[in-house]
DNA sequence: TATGAATGAGTCTTCATTCAT
DNA sequence: CATGAATGAAGACTCATTCAT
């Protein structure tokens, strides 16, 4: 039993990314610690050896996936100027952590389930989607201190449709991988968005509609 | 004890009626039957009369407001011909059932959760999300058909990225009710989402209404 | 299994019997739910139906033995007026019991146990001592303010020198039933103590503490 | 980490004081290996180097101080003849150990909670008891012989009396050491005890000095 | 219709103990 | 001497479910 995990490699580690595993697609309460312990190859008292408890296991583990998830996005972006470019980039990692890892997946999972039901968890949750919230915004607001973007859209409510929409196709995907097409949901969902986001061509006159001036006043109101 | 309940009402909707408010807030295992029966001012042994399963009762409240909800979109947009104005009529509909009742709420909490750990749900699911795509899917070909949306794109993934869109910005409001101002984004969204559909395709001038107007007539004759 | 308990008596009681007979042997932790419920001829779980915890348990039953034991003090000796014969009355109820119950058994285990250990219930043994001290307090008082008992003692010490005495001879008595006398040690100390409080014969003169000394240092002589 | 612990002196005595401190307050079950080791400064494998048993820790940690307590009271004593003085300082030793050390705390936990727990301990507190009583009997009945107390009280309850009188006192310092008075409590009581002792039989008239050691004398003669 | 009592399986957690290094 | 890792048994507690009344 124990021959199966990897040599001296981290208990810890492999405890872990199973836990990861297993809340991604089971969320937290219906994962129980025995799954966990049996799919390392341990029995539950090693995993209690590891972490205090199973929150301390959740914790550990999106804290774990955030901050990758936070570094990783951070670190693709810093060299990025152009606002667009940016954008998409934000896009596609988010693609690639919901594609070809479970990153993405388990911190959906958790929050939706975390909501009423694990206050501290939620907690968490809140904060982590608000800083990315407010990364989106910054990017929005670069555009449009650029005059590559137009300066009549709420960059907080941009940056709240675009997590929407990207969370909202990764929903669809994780509940049917095989019939979703995730990627091209998130390529037209993004150039729409740019192209909603980009001025519109100089001399042209500016596309009022009534309601656009009510997001104006809004966003006057945030601001 | 009973005398708490109301009425004559059926002590069978009492029941789902809570037990649904419990799925949206908590999900399905976090809900214990006790705690409904309670909520109900009834035992565990009334609710087993009523449903045979703690499963019955979660498809009862399942079917019950996806078909409530279903309903209400054919009903309400049976009547509205013009495919932008159903759109918005969708998003309004949503908006509605996201933020004065449960409805949306239970149905995409229970949809996270169901993904691997309930089958059937799972299955149920799917199925509703699927129909609800066609249903989109058909309101952007009718604009297609009509003239009024561009044609050159996939109408499966404008259906896909508008449930996402809805559902993400759901979510992001469920987390936090008292700063996520979910009508806003919603809004934005949906006008982002119908402009895309009716700019012309990239590298063709940019049409003004009137010409618009005159295109779609004659695309119309074409077809 | 279930035919073994008796008719319809409440298994409640049963329980809480069982509890009590437990707690005095073994104490709160070493007694585990699973002894008491199976002792009862019932599962853990009825127990659980019964009992919110196994805290709530011992409340129950602390609370059940302590307010029998204060009661049956309080009833004993509302009818009797002479302190002394108050005093005798007090130490025969211990004594009773002590020897025909468990009840006293079970208050001084827990107690000892809970001093470090549970600090509610500790509380609950404070205030229960101090109850019982301030009660036997007003015994010697009276008996003071009668002149029947010499007023140079202070009645808050002989209370704490008589709850010890006879909580001391118990715990002699539960480490080895069969060899210890208790109720010759209580009846020897009960006379010993009230002999103590008893004033000294009318004309004798007051045997002061210096007195006592210089007969001392005369004796030591002597012999 | 270890080196925390002091300079060379030996673990193994750390260890036990550690766990004489923490049984005395918390008992043998309550008291976890780990958290004796994590007092030490030490891992449990440690601990396990040192002793081979959460028992043999135990038994080591009793037999210290029941030596410890009974060569003290032996040593202290050897050089008493009075038997009054000898009972008070007996009695000064115990309210010494039970105020300034965890020495008499830790016996009179651990000996309620093996009663009906751990037979083999209780053995050794039933010989230990018995061993005090004894040597307090001789004490008594040296005494007696003496003339110096009455002869018609039975040295065996005599020396119950004491034991129970002091231990139980011991308690109720234990159970609130703030507010109980140990010292006056015992004082009241030893002084209450000798003068118990010393005084005639009821009924007889008080006798003078020289009568009692005529009474001492022919009773002697008449056994 | 509904209740109260009970079951039993499953889950989290603790802890004494072992052992290779 | 000591540690870190791990085990396994036991214990507390939850909860869906059953059933006589």
């Amino acid at each position: 039993m124990s021959a199966e995990r990897v040599a001296r490699g981290d208990a810890r580690r492999d405890l872990m990314d199973i836990a990861i595993d297993c809340f991604a697609r089971y969320g937290f309460q219906a994962t129980s610690i025995d799954r966990i312990a049996k799919a390392a190859g341990l029995t539950k008292g090693a995993l209690y050896y590891h972490f205090k408890d199973k929150e301390a296991l959740l914790f550990a583990a999106v804290t774990k996936r955030l901050s990758q998830f936070e570094r990783r996005v951070v670190t693709d972006l810093a060299a990025v100027p152009d606002p667009a470019t940016a954008l998409r980039e934000v896009a596609r990692v988010c693609l690639d952590h919901a594609t070809k890892s479970n990153h993405r997946r388990m911190i959906v999972t958790l929050m939706v389930e975390a909501i009423d039901t694990n206050p501290r968890l939620a907690a968490e949750f809140r904060a982590m989607m608000h800083r990315f919230r407010m990364f989106l915004k910054r990017i929005v607001q670069r555009g449009q201190d650029s005059g590559q973007f137009r300066a009549d859209i709420a960059a907080g409510v941009a940056a709240e449709v675009f997590t929407g929409a990207i969370m909202g196709a990764e929903i669809q995907y994780y509940q049917d991988p095989r019939t979703f097409n995730l990627a091209a949901t998130i390529t037209a969902f993004i150039e729409q968005f740019i192209n909603w986001l980009s001025a519109p061509a100089p001399g042209s006159p500016r596309p009022l509609r009534a309601h656009r001036a009510a997001e104006q006043r809004s966003r006057r109101k945030s601001s």
